[in-house]
DNA sequence: CTGAATCCACCACGATACTG
DNA sequence: CAGTATCGTGGTGGATTCAG
């Protein structure tokens, strides 16, 4: 399989914990699944529901550092700044997309294995 | 491309969110990599570098109540408990992988990247 | 050995107000 | 429009101690 069968992954000293760190959470994986055209910020913003301001400045921010997005700034008035992929950016689309189908694809399954869980220690507790 | 293309991602009641909430994280993944094979308490927290004993604690307990992994305590002296990889968790371990691989794949794009964003900073800031 | 419980420090986030 | 600045707070994680 895929998966690391390396001696690696789990590491303190492997390169791809600081990595994920920074790639492996909730907005930026919205961010950039929102990016699959370039858009403006509170473009993105509105899809995004939920984010707020401050925060979404922060991931992009993070985002662009790592070299997954570029940040343009239009020469409009008033500003406008638009976000668009990097060829780096998109190669991780597709890595992300795989976590995002499977998670579709299990919903149900971890719903009922939660309620199940969830039963099972209202019964302890009694 | 397997990215989604579906304008739910990013919605607010999209079901993948809260999912993504619990199993994208960092320890979660390294976790379920480690336990490639059944491991006991001690010895994945050995194999989880830097990992408090509390953090695996709870990240083994969100787990097992996703449906993740099982866990089984041992008729042993002192109590042993044996953690394995559900048919659910073992599917996981493919999506990923892919995400392991490609952070290992582009850590050093990364870090270039940063090292400029940060320099240019340190330029502006002059 | 495998936790549960407690205390505490920190910071991540939301809310709000302000600016080029 | 696209941010920055500031403040207050809830929660998360670390360290330590206790228990089955």
């Amino acid at each position: 399989m895929a998966a690391p069968d390396t001696d690696t992954v789990y590491r303190a000293d492997c390169p791809s914990r600081p990595i994920l760190d920074q790639i492996a959470d909730k907005w930026s994986m919205m961010a950039m699944a929102v990016l699959e055209e370039p858009r403006r910020f509170n473009d993105i913003k509105r899809r995004l529901e939920g984010v707020t301001q401050r925060v979404l400045t922060q991931t992009l921010r993070r985002l662009e550092r790592n070299g997954m997005i570029e940040r343009r700034v239009l020469p409009t008035s008033p500003v406008g700044v638009e976000y668009s992929l990097t060829p780096l950016g998109e190669s991780l689309r597709e890595p992300f997309g795989r976590l995002y189908d499977w998670t579709v694809a299990h919903t149900g399954e971890i719903h009922e294995s939660q309620q199940r869980y969830d039963e099972r220690l209202r019964a302890e507790e009694s």
